[in-house]
DNA sequence: TCTTGACCTTCCCATGATTGGAAGCCCTAA
DNA sequence: TTAGGGCTTCCAATCATGGGAAGGTCAAGA
């Protein structure tokens, strides 16, 4: 398989997997003679592991530490949920973070009668009634 | 003012204050005969509203047209309340993509013992038990 | 008056993950 | 043989922010 058809099986563009290839996320592909490279069945599913971590979240480094844990079978899934769970309370962060501002946005908007009219209590609470 | 009291009294930093004018979000500061960017309460008082709406998480192209309807006398309130809603909107989106990568962590976290044993159902979500 | 330290200036680089594009080589089908 | 599509590498841009270097400026203290 060449680049193409692995994006095409993994749902990892060719863009990205000469990048993951690129910071040793994956390791290097095989090369044809004129220095195409070549995709198994086996390199096929690292990407979709790659892919699948992706949308859950995962930044690169942390999917470095789960793809080695896959590959090891001393491991201990208590290795595995940590960096999950870490990953989970990131989120939750994050999504705490978002939910304040949205919060706030949609009280502020609320109490805008949104009309033609100058007045607005979105602008007052960013920097007061008119700009200096 | 130089910028370092302007970035005291806006809490924005001066690296910020610079950016914010290179790109043309803020007017150009007057300078004094050796070059210092020079601040008064007026440009804090700016600086403070972008400062403000970043906290709101508003991106910068938008900030840009707050100020500019902050600075309108003639303004529609309809027009500010259509960009903070649409803001809203952008973060629920986010906000839900997130909660839907947590939930999913979170329940294939709960499946996972967490301990010395390697079987793990979040690396066999990921892709399957062992790694090719 | 001179020195020192804190400030300012511009310019370049890095982040993280991804996309886009350009220039040039390779492969296959007609 | 040619046309096209796919492959290669390299470079640039995204978005907002921080870090740092090299060099100029200012104010306080000796």
């Amino acid at each position: 398989m060449n680049i193409g058809d692995a994006a095409k099986a993994s749902g990892v563009s060719a863009k990205m997997i000469r990048y993951y290839e690129s910071i040793g996320l994956i390791p290097e592909a095989a090369r044809t003679d004129s220095g195409y490279r070549s995709y198994g069945a086996r390199e096929v599913q690292i990407l979709r592991f790659v892919r699948r971590a992706r949308d859950l979240g995962f930044p690169v480094p942390v999917i470095e530490e789960l793809l080695a844990l896959w590959g090891d079978r001393d491991r201990h899934s208590a290795d595995v949920k940590r960096l999950a769970l870490d990953h989970v309370e990131s989120l939750e962060r994050k999504i705490a973070e978002m939910q304040a501002m949205a919060d706030t946005l949609r009280h502020l908007a609320e109490a805008c009668c949104g009309d033609a009219r100058p007045d607005c209590p979105i602008l007052e609470d960013l920097g007061g009634p008119t700009a200096p």
